[in-house]
DNA sequence: CTCAGTGCAAATAGTTTGCACTGAC
DNA sequence: GTCAGTGCAAACTATTTGCACTGAG
């Protein structure tokens, strides 16, 4: 209990496992395979996900670790409710990404190939408590999307990917 | 002609009347009563709506000036295009405010009463070209909401809105 | 008089929900 | 054994589309 678990940059005393199975406990809720298989899926890898892509990347109907679809907004929803993962609006649907041991950042989105590239700035935390402080607000979060053409696509690579979807 | 047009604090040499006819004109497309009557409404204030305050704001079905849900939507899209109105993302819904003649702005959103508050920076600008630059990317816009409390909801004057919508 | 635009109803996409069955505790 | 969780199908919300009719040029 004593280790530290480094995922991104932020330490964290707690794997999402284990906060998961805190969040669960002080909720009377229950750990289940359904829960435990998508946690795993979902933390194997700094991605940004929809639902769409994640149960496209998991188990087929029928093969062991599948997870219904419902079973799937479901469990997003108590994600983000457990604080492990963010979500957010681009084009009309949902995003995910680590909320959890995962450090405040920022996204640039290509309008060509879908991609998000990640950013991280303190100027803009100090515009936000600035601009807060201004007009007598209470933040509690931002979202900050900036969009144009990413290098790879101004070069001629376009239209390679559909998705969102980050290595 | 010659006459300059100001809406909200930006100059334009066209009033937003002019402007579409311009874009139908270069489209091949025609004016009608739904888009003259949409238009009206719309650039009659400067407000933050949804397609579905917008419908619920025109004249009801059967009644003069009525516009079908459909057209609309339609409609919402051909001003976006005509670079009229701006759209983002908020809870799921599109937006629109005020693209033409309205200077580039950001805005708090109360997570309680559902109020949009406008501000502008330039310091945000700055950043966003610096980002941009340190990334190879080509910036063709953006959309910043801080999200929290506004000073009313603190206060304790609580959910007085459903709608974002602001006066 | 022609072709773009409209209203209607129906389709679609993403997400949520009701309900009877299943399995974690 | 009990109650939370699940899968299924169906509902729901926001938005788009096909088509026959209407009206702007």
């Amino acid at each position: 209990m004593a280790e530290d678990f480094s995922l991104g940059t932020v330490k964290v005393a707690l794997s999402p496992l284990a906060r998961l199975e805190e969040y669960l406990r002080s909720r009377g809720m229950r750990m289940t395979q359904q829960r435990r298989c998508l946690l795993d899926h979902v933390f194997s890898r700094h991605e940004h996900f929809d639902a769409d892509s994640l149960i496209e990347q998991m188990p087929s109907s029928g093969r062991e670790g599948h997870v219904s679809r419902p079973t799937v907004y479901r469990t997003l929803n108590e994600f983000v409710d457990a604080g492990l993962l963010r979500r957010f609006q681009l084009g009309g649907r949902s995003m995910y990404e680590h909320d959890y041991g995962y450090p405040q950042h920022d996204h640039l989105h290509c309008l060509e190939c879908q991609k998000l590239i990640e950013f991280k700035s303190d100027e803009l935390l100090e515009l936000r408590s600035h601009v807060a402080r201004e007009n007598r607000f209470h933040v509690t979060g931002h979202r900050l999307i900036i969009s144009g053409i990413c290098e790879d696509c101004r070069r001629g690579q376009r239209r390679m990917r559909r998705r969102a979807g980050v290595g």
